[in-house]
RNA sequence: GCCCGAGUGGUGAAAUCGGCAGACACAGCGGACUUAAAAUCCGUAGCCCUUCAGUGGGUGUGGGGGUUCAAGUCCCCCCUCGGGCACCA
């Protein structure tokens, strides 16, 4: 930085009194890294109570980005802070080790993906080291190591023993780009979440699938008493279950004999009477029947289908015209015993419902669109009220209309008629009410090599057999060469692939397929209660004392992807008997993204910062500060340079403080009776701390907002200045709030700038770590305002400030008020009408 | 289309219960220190108008309406941006 080398020795002398993180931090770092008990969790002895502060692992790309430093520094000061309220904290963290990338390093530089992987997790390790974070490296878990997945081959065993897991074919999202199936939940906007700008397409493939549908009610229902989530994420998750209640009507197929009849979905069986149609999906089992005979169906129904595909395929599928054909065949609706012409339509989707709807075009939009366009008969049977005015139609009101026209349930209100409906529909054997639901079963097969083994064996005699228990773990082979094409790689390894059937001992065949990483991800945190457990997962004991996770952090983007299947493994557990709580986390918490020029930092946009840089340049101490001083924690974050610089120099004036203070305490001096002006002095500043303090502890307790715990620090430090020359200058004035403050402001900094808070603490000649060191206490007392700044309005206009005792009456405001010239002025000539007091508060007086 | 969230100075933001809008910072401007610069310290600052100046006045939280003595905050309508879901019957 210097521009010769004539500057470097008076600028390296200059630093020597100066805040300088470079030294401090490392220093420390040093001593923490030394000391495991440091950050180690306690036995449930402790009689402590229990914290259980959770940062959700990242995948080990082998850079930490500000969105982590961001994450970490959130969950950092929670910790401390809960560490100095006497809590017992477990303060974990891991490794989200599978996955793609390292089979595309591995492609890229031939790196075998562990090495590339167990590096990447050692360089990273490294860099939450530097910055300070206080994790039980003890309890580390590393999701790619066999000790951790073996586990999820265990589980895996247990849930196709519950009929849980289970294999089936079916149509399923197809990645070009990762060569491998995904979930539902890992298609966004039609492509690829992974690959932006790729198109997933869809295949016919044999499938292991994880039956989440089966606790669809209780993943819904359990959103209602999970306060501690943001209704973000609970809102999102809802949709994303989609449930909807709703009846299941047969309607018989005219004519025909043995032809089985058509159920239909829908959620407004009171409008049955309107039906006018059936509308079937392209891939309706009776159509693939009936276009065996008739070939013009035939033809019509593969357009169809290839256009649903392609418009699938563009994210697109809302907005394709509609169109169908008539299938010339009819069906007779069971409550009326009217003739409905069937008709194949391309807006049907055969995966929602039974693929099959009644069409009622006066009631619904779609079914009126279509209409429209084929010339179908629109007939009304709902309306607003009895003496009913004509409504236009479609008409979809629902929670204040009644039928009409619908024979002996005419005159009905709607809602009351589709539970009498429904049920009769029962009572005749014609249907049934029933819930579908938007929620997909979880498809956990994935064509790669980095991944979990499914640890299933495929014997020509004995069928799809489980791997034994005793044989776990299924070790993943090393020296795999990566493809992305034809298939798992593991198909390429003989040595794996050929085994012996655990029923007749005879040859067999491995499953090749690896486990979705999400299956990782979705029990990691209980093994931190346990982490090198190698008899179980982990000791049920010690899963049932942490949990649930008191605070959970990270990203809204796992909102639905791992938030839903951690919460589906959990319910699951808990049916194995593994644990007891229905739920992982009590809290959950999700940061703002990190943006920089107004956009997600990426690399393409160039507009990455680094971490690491920001730490050579400011410390960790100004680089994590400013990260929870720019905004607050759940909005985005437009990291500026110039803000980290400013932090940095709050800190370095918190130094020069405490650095003066501490020469100074080492002169030797004989302090005479303090000044009236001084005492009064500390006084004031005795205020202030004991407010930051109470301001500090009310954000950390809940609210969070950390930009304003900063803001709160550094006025206080502003006052710490502008008091220092008659507090700590005046050798003949030493008050005990001077030293008091300076005392406190280690302990206050610690929880977001523990460098440096340790370094004070210690600098000031006291003892110990301050993790340990119990939170200072505001005192309500000392914290208490003397005198009020009251605004005196005149018809809701300041006219002026008056100043008053803190507790000063209403009468006493009142007098003040218009005892002031100002306030006479303004109410000369005038009367007042009104005249408004809020203790403490303002004054309005209102006048005509 | 439906469901969430947001919109406040040049910038990041604060205002927690309806009670002084802009705390705290960044960038700016002015000053002290210095031969000078950096660093540091002190001061200043929403915008517009007014005064030689001290000052005085107006206006202001995306826009429009409303409730209230008083609205960034509550109610209604609208606009913009971000996110989620989307032919889900």
């Amino acid at each position: 930085m210097s521009e010769s080398t004539n500057n470097a020795a008076p600028e390296r002398e200059a630093q020597d009194g100066r805040y300088n993180p470079a030294e401090i931090e490392p220093k420390w770092q040093a001593r923490w890294d030394a000391d495991p008990a440091l950050y180690a969790a306690e036995p449930p002895a402790s009689g402590k109570p229990k914290f259980y502060c959770l940062e959700m692992l990242p995948y080990p790309s082998g850079q930490l980005h500000m969105g982590h430093v961001r994450n970490y520094a959130i969950g950092d000061a929670l910790a401390r802070f809960m560490w100095m309220r006497g809590h017992n904290v477990l303060h974990p963290m891991g490794w989200d080790a599978f996955g793609l990338p390292a089979e595309n390093a591995a492609l890229k530089n031939h790196t075998p993906p562990r090495e590339w992987t167990l590096g990447n997790i050692a360089d990273m390790r490294k860099q939450m080291r530097r910055m300070g974070l206080s994790y039980d490296w003890a309890t580390e878990v590393t999701t790619c190591l066999p000790e951790y997945y073996r586990w999820n081959q265990w589980i895996f065993l247990k849930m196709v023993e519950a009929g849980l897991a289970y294999r089936k074919s079916s149509k399923v999202n197809w990645c070009p780009a990762c060569a491998t199936v995904l979930a539902n939940e890992q298609v966004v906007g039609g492509c690829c979440w992974r690959h932006e700008d790729i198109l997933v397409e869809q295949r016919e493939l044999e499938q292991w699938f994880l039956r989440i549908t089966k606790y669809a009610d209780e993943l819904l229902d359990g959103l209602d008493a999970m306060p501690g989530w943001p209704d973000k994420v609970r809102t999102m998750q809802r949709n994303w279950i989609g449930r909807s209640e709703g009846t299941h009507v047969d309607f018989r197929v005219a004519a025909t004999a043995n032809t089985p009849a058509i159920t239909v979905f829908t959620t407004r069986v009171d409008t049955i009477f309107g039906a006018t149609s059936i509308q079937l999906a392209p891939e309706h089992a009776l159509v693939k029947d009936w276009v065996k005979t008739d070939a013009e169906l035939a033809r019509a129904v593969d357009e169809m289908i290839a256009q649903q595909k392609a418009a699938r395929e563009a994210g697109d599928i809302g907005n394709i015209e509609k169109h169908g054909v008539s299938t010339g065949k009819q069906a007779v609706n069971p409550f009326n015993g009217e003739m409905l012409p069937i008709w194949v339509a391309n807006y049907i989707l055969a995966d929602y419902g039974t693929g099959a709807i009644m069409s009622v075009p006066a009631h619904d939009e779609r079914d009126f669109e279509f209409a429209q366009k084929y010339g179908l008969p629109v007939k009304r049977v709902i309306a607003p009220s009895l003496d009913g005015e004509e409504q236009a139609l479609p008409y979809t009101g629902e929670a204040e209309a009644v039928l009409i026209e619908s024979g002996e349930w005419s005159g009905e209100p709607c809602l009351e008629a589709q539970e009498k409906m429904g049920r009769f529909a029962e009572e005749g054997g014609i249907g049934k009410r029933t819930t579908t639901y938007r929620l997909k079963d979880w498809g956990v097969s994935r064509q790669r090599y980095w991944g979990t083994p499914i640890p299933m064996v495929y014997c020509a005699q004995h069928g799809i057999q489980p791997v034994p228990e005793a044989q776990l773990p299924v070790l993943l082979p090393e020296a795999v060469e990566i493809t992305q094409q034809g298939g798992s790689p593991l198909g390429n390894v003989p040595e794996f692939v050929n085994t012996t059937c655990p029923v007749c001992g005879g040859a067999a065949r491995r499953e090749t397929d690896t486990m979705d990483t999400f299956v990782d991800s979705s029990w990691y945190f209980y093994r931190y209660t346990d982490a090198k457990n190698a008899a179980a997962p982990f000791d049920p004991e010690k899963a049932k004392y942490w949990f649930p996770i008191d605070q959970y952090i990270g990203g809204v983007e796992h909102a639905i992807l791992h938030l839903i299947y951690s919460r589906f493994w959990t319910k699951v557990m808990r049916d194995i008997g593994l644990i007891e709580n229905s739920e992982p986390a009590a809290r959950l918490f999700t940061q703002g993204m990190v943006i920089k020029d107004g956009a997600k930092m990426s690399k393409s946009k160039g507009n990455v910062v680094s971490p690491d840089d920001m730490i050579a340049r400011y410390g960790a101490d100004a680089t994590r500060m400013y990260a929870l001083f720019a905004a607050p924690p759940d909005r985005d974050l437009e990291w500026q340079e110039d803000g980290v610089a400013g932090v940095s120099r709050f800190l370095a004036r918190v130094w020069t403080l405490v650095d003066e203070h501490k020469k100074a305490l080492r002169q030797e001096y004989t302090p005479s009776e303090p000044t009236a002006a001084a005492l009064a002095a500390g006084r004031d500043l005795t205020r202030t701390l004991h407010q930051t303090i109470g301001k500090i502890t009310q954000e950390l307790e809940g609210r969070w907002h950390f930009n304003t715990c900063v803001a709160a620090l550094m006025k206080l430090v502003n006052e710490c200045y502008a008091a220092r020359d008659v507090l700590a200058g005046a050798r003949d004035g030493e008050v005990a709030a001077w030293s008091q403050t300076l005392h406190m402001l280690p302990l206050l900094l610690a929880p977001f700038a523990p460098f440096l808070a340790q370094e004070l603490w210690t600098e000031l000649g006291q003892e110990g770590s301050l993790v340990r060191h119990p939170w200072p206490m505001a005192d309500a007392e000392l914290a208490r305002e003397t005198e009020a700044e009251i605004p005196v309005q005149v018809n809701g206009k300041l006219v002026v400030v008056v100043k008053v005792a803190a507790d000063a009456d209403e009468d006493t405001l009142k007098q003040a008020a218009s005892a002031d010239e100002r306030v006479a002025a303004r109410l000369a000539g005038r009367t007042v009408v009104k005249t408004i007091v809020v203790k403490g508060k303002l004054v309005n007086l209102v006048v005509k």
